[in-house]
RNA sequence: GGCCGAGUGGCGGAAUUGGUAUACGCGUUCGACUUAAAAUCGAAUGGGGAAACUCGUACGGGUUCAAGUCCCGUCUCGGCUACCA
């Protein structure tokens, strides 16, 4: 007899996978389309990971379950390859960092094939590809264009190892989100995008995703709304005066004192000359502490300026302080303390003895104007990197910046020898001194005639999240090279169907969402969300219950598992099996035998001869059990319940070796079985001569002529009687059966007070 | 500190949204096959009890004919966020 060789089999169809090509697609108009994506991967040099095969596979399942159904069903695949990984080895071992992800994607792409996914590989992107990139810089310019990507003067976080400055997002805890150190405060000129200019909009329309309500959540509180007004203190003796926000307006007359903060631009104008130094020692405190020690200590503190400002409200002189719980990035960067309202000028004004008076409240809108402020900054963009998108810009003698004329797009990734930032900030780019000069068209300002002139490339690149803002669009026309996205395969395909990912709840999520709202409005775009539907995976962690890392020893291979004789079928099945899909799990290697253990009986089931005979009779029993099976799967799938439906397949395959199977029975288990272990399923197809349609149920087969009746007594189960099911439907017919049997008499002798029957849970419940 | 999840056998987890708690899998035990083992097949498996029964979904209350599910309070764990005026 045959056995079941999960390794043979699986060669023997991604061999012809491979070379027919059957997941490869093309707009059909009159077909409905569904298009899936996993959030692509980075391709490290470790290679795919249990998490990674998890991702793909819930993508996976979905693909082939509407396949089966004959859709029209897309499912590419992608690498975000920019970014300081393949950098930071450059640096160390002086190896190009396109020649380090050529190798690394190769392995991905190699990987990826051996686990069986349905992918269309036909439409594989890689966001360092200079095809894709040159793209990614005319989205970089639609923004330029529209002054939504711009400069501006700041302090940054920096990351003093990576040497390079980093978003809100990519800042953990005061630590830098790649190499863990502790980052720094510094000023530098910075692009920026106006995400903020989309503020409401992506606030507003989180309301109608469907997407997981944490996420939801999360980018809500990202988003950070404040409705309030402004308000203008008048400086005592001074030209000046502070603006402040508040969310609280009405509790103007209880503002003892302002606060505003150690960055404040107007500070120096404002302090007076006895308390000069004092203040300035402050200020340059707080800016040297570390995000670390703000946060660690909560403990206020601050400095009077000195001078005074005229609550506007009272008409009374409030003392104004600098401190560093006020912050510079938020609202005006100065606020009103109501102490008597507000625990944490509260707070301030115990330590410091500032008065505490009760608050009148007043109509809002008497002393300031209104205005709503948000959580989230602008988006920065700009990084002091070499492996990473060129920003297609370029500065005039004068520092001023112009775009590179799209007809000069892509602006290459020079190759140079040394990838080390220098220490002044600049990426190594700036080493490459051909590649810096460049000539530009521009327009004179009077005679309005156009001459080349030359300028200097700007050296910074881009941050990998936006090459990753918009692939979701190439996917539909990866290779036009015509248009970042084709116009026709994009209101064809677009948006995206299902979208999985363990990651990036607010930064990615949100930066697409953004570039998605912006292209609409440039007519680029017919839609303004572009996920319809977000499933958010968890973790599968070590078999310890921790984090798996290398440093702790505790890392599950994937293609170990397969290549010690498990087989990508039971990989894939297992990880479906583990638990919900969006909950962390904990990696059980006595488990992944269990699976294997159920596709061994699968295959055992269709090709052991010898064990079982195919009865063609097809008897009652088993059209109940796979019409019931049929139906639990496909709705299983619906919801995205992997895990009950591998345990449906479960419960039919045991039930098969009890009862008999009959070919009706192998073939819908190997459809139903496809979408989780296609090779095998494949396989069986293919003995039992058979397409892979979707099979329908037939609920004719779901309705049985007897049911179960439940009997409780006060509530606790008494009894079980087996009736026709004609005879729920008339109640009192139900009751005098229950009261007649046996077992119930004897809890019922002392009389019945109430009885009460559930039909659709064939249940009576008697109460005593 | 704030917001959001979660807590069910020895373990991972099911449970039609108020209606038979513990599906499925792992582990364990027993049996069949085998000289033997592995593999495979079959059976049993929440605690107590000989049994009838009884106790059981983190803990304490409540609503209900009926609560893992709803309400109030408490504890524990996980995630996000962290002086956002």
């Amino acid at each position: 007899m045959k056995r079941y060789n999960p390794l043979e089999i699986e060669e023997k169809w991604q061999q012809k996978w491979e070379k027919n090509k059957p997941y490869k697609v093309e707009i059909r108009p009159s077909v409905p389309k569904m298009f899936l994506a996993e959030m692509f991967p980075y391709p490290s040099g470790a290679g795919l990971h249990v998490g990674h095969v998890r991702n793909f596979t819930i993508v996976d399942v979905l693909t082939r379950f509407y396949e089966q159904q004959r859709l029209n069903v897309m499912r590419p695949f992608g690498y975000d390859t920019f970014g300081l990984p393949a950098e930071n080895y450059a640096i160390k071992t002086g190896t190009a960092p396109q020649e380090v992800t050529k190798i690394n994607i190769a392995n991905f792409r190699k990987q990826a094939k051996r686990l069986g996914y349905a992918i269309d590989w036909d439409r594989e992107i890689n966001t360092s590809d200079p095809e894709y990139y040159k793209w990614t810089q005319w989205c970089f310019l639609q923004l330029f264009r529209k002054g939504l990507a711009y400069q501006k003067e700041s302090y940054q976080w920096w990351c003093p190892v990576d040497q390079t400055v980093l978003a809100n997002e990519q800042v953990e805890n005061g630590h830098c989100w790649r190499c863990g150190h502790e980052v720094e405060k510094k000023k530098m000129k910075q692009w920026f995008f106006k995400i903020t200019e989309y503020a409401d909009e992506l606030l507003e329309d989180i309301d109608a995703l469907d997407w997981p309500e944490k996420i939801k959540t999360m980018q809500r509180n990202w988003i950070g709304r404040s409705v309030g007004a402004e308000i203008d203190f008048k400086v005592k003796d001074s030209a000046h005066s502070i603006t402040v926000f508040t969310t609280r307006p009405d509790t103007i007359k209880g503002a003892t004192f302002l606060v505003v903060a150690p960055e404040y631009s107007k500070l120096d104008y404002i302090v007076s000359d006895n308390a000069k130094e004092a203040v300035m020692k402050y200020r340059a405190d707080a800016l040297k502490k570390s995000e670390i020690e703000r946060q660690e200590n909560k403990e206020k503190t601050g400095v009077f300026t000195g001078a005074y400002a005229i609550n506007p409200a009272t008409k009374e002189e409030i003392p104004i302080w600098v401190a560093d719980y006020v912050l510079a990035g938020y609202g005006t960067g100065a606020i009103m303390a109501v102490p008597y309202n507000d625990e944490r000028d509260r707070e301030f004004a115990e330590k410091f003895n500032l008065p505490i008076v009760e608050t009148e409240i007043v109509d809002r809108d008497l002393y300031g104007t209104p205005k709503t402020t948000y959580r989230m900054r602008d988006w920065l963009i700009s990084r002091q990197r070499y492996w990473g998108c060129p920003i297609p810009i370029a500065y005039d003698k004068d520092g001023n910046p112009h775009a590179i004329p799209e007809e000069q797009l892509p602006v290459m990734l020079p190759e140079i020898e040394d990838y080390k930032p220098d220490k002044t900030g600049r990426s190594a780019l700036a080493k490459a001194k051909d590649w810096l000069k460049v000539s530009i068209p521009v327009k004179d300002s009077k005679t309005g005639e156009i001459h080349m002139e030359e300028m200097t490339r700007e050296t910074d690149t881009l941050d990998g999240y936006a090459c990753s803002s918009w692939y979701l669009w190439r996917y539909a026309s990866p290779h036009d090279t015509e248009h970042a996205w084709n116009p026709e395969a994009i209101s064809y395909w677009e948006p995206v169907d299902y979208y999985c990912g363990g990651d990036h709840a607010v930064a990615h999520l949100l930066y697409v969402r953004f570039w998605c709202k912006f292209f609409a409005d440039e007519g680029y775009l017919p839609f303004r969300e572009p996920i319809k539907k977000l499933l958010y995976n968890g973790y599968i962690n070590a078999p310890d219950g921790k984090k798996m890392s290398k440093s702790k020893g505790n890392v599950i291979d994937p293609l170990d598992v397969i290549n010690d004789g498990y087989g990508a079928d039971t990989l894939r099945v297992y990880e479906m099996f583990i638990g919900p899909y969006d909950m962390d799990a904990a990696w059980d290697t006595r488990s992944v035998g269990g699976v294997y253990r159920f596709l061994n009986r699968c295959y055992n089931l269709c090709f052991d001869d010898d064990m079982f005979v195919l009865n063609d009779g097809d008897s009652d029993k088993n059209a109940i059990v796979r019409n019931k099976t049929i139906k639990k799967v496909t709705e299983d799938i619906h919801k995205c319940n992997f895990n009950t439906a591998v345990a449906a397949l479960m419960e039919y395959v045991n039930e098969l070796y009890k009862e008999g199977v009959t070919s009706d029975d192998l073939t819908a288990l190997a459809k139903l079985l496809k979408p989780f272990a296609p090779h095998l399923a494949s396989e069986m197809l293919e003995k039992l001569d058979s397409d892979d349609e979707w099979p329908k149920w037939d609920d004719k087969y779901l309705a049985t002529d007897t049911v179960e009746l439940v009997v409780q007594v006060n509530g606790k189960l008494r009894a079980r009687i087996t009736i026709d099911k004609q005879k729920l439907n008339d109640e009192a017919t139900v009751i005098e059966i229950v009261k007649t049997n046996d077992k119930v008499a004897e809890y019922i002798k002392d009389g019945i007070k109430k009885t009460i029957f559930v039909k659709k849970a064939n249940l009576v419940n008697i109460v005593v």
